[in-house]
Order: structure tokens, then C-alpha cells, then sequence
DNA sequence: GGGTTGACAAATG
DNA sequence: CCATTTGCCAACC
């Protein structure tokens, strides 16, 4: 039962990030009150549909960086959605001091 | 039901 | 800054 639930709040946490911000998987588990769930944070997002409307490129992992492997498509993509947001990144990297969300 | 895997994270050298 | 190690936990085979 606490796995469906805790998706739930996972994508109501992802949900809630404002346009031009980010927030890290282990701050989304903790968020949720579950501490030491961020590789989950990482399955359901994986789980998500490829149309769905959840802000997903705004979660990054705790190095300021795309947890997708540098190149892919899926990394590109997310880092242009981020630029499309006034979201500035150097190297791959994004300065969380100014873009985390809290 | 044990071993492997992965959109993680923090500590260490 | 980079590489490795360790802890972590659900999903998958």
C-alpha cells in the first residue's frame, strides 16, 4: 500500500516545482518523509510516460548535474527544457545555490 | 528468494 | 575535480 502512495506524493513533489527551478532526488524523498529513497525517486520517474506532463527535467541529481548519461538523448533534452527555462548551465552543471527549489 | 541493477548520495583519498 | 567505496532500497530476473 505504501508504495502507491508514496508515488503519489512523489509526483505531487515533482508537480510542485515552479517553472525556472529544480530539486535533487534526495530532496524530493525527504520531502515526502521517506529519507533515503532517492534512487526511488529515480524507478518511479523511469516508470513515467514518455508524454506525460510532469516537470521531470526538473529533477536532478545532488551534483547539480542530468543523472542521464552525458550525450544521450534523453540528456540533451533534459538540459534544453532547463535552458528553456532561464535555467543557465555550465559544463552540465547547474548551480543549485541559485536554481533549487526551498 | 538470493543476486543484480539503477534517472541516488555522502564520504574518502 | 575525479575515482572509488559504502550505504541505501525497490524493481527485476
Amino acid at each position: 500500500m505504501t508504495s502507491n502512495e508514496l508515488d503519489k506524493m512523489i509526483w505531487q513533489t515533482v508537480a510542485s516545482i515552479p517553472f525556472g527551478k529544480v530539486m535533487t532526488y534526495g530532496q524530493i524523498a525527504l520531502s515526502c518523509g521517506y529519507p533515503g529513497y532517492a534512487r526511488y525517486v529515480g524507478t518511479v520517474l523511469k516508470k513515467l510516460p514518455a508524454d506525460t506532463e510532469l516537470p521531470w527535467h526538473r529533477v536532478i541529481n545532488a551534483q547539480g548535474r542530468s543523472s542521464f548519461p552525458e550525450g544521450s538523448d534523453k540528456y540533451q533534452d533534459q538540459l534544453q527544457r532547463l535552458r528553456a527555462e532561464a535555467i543557465v548551465i555550465n559544463n552540465g552543471k547547474i548551480a543549485l545555490s541559485i536554481y533549487q527549489h526551498q
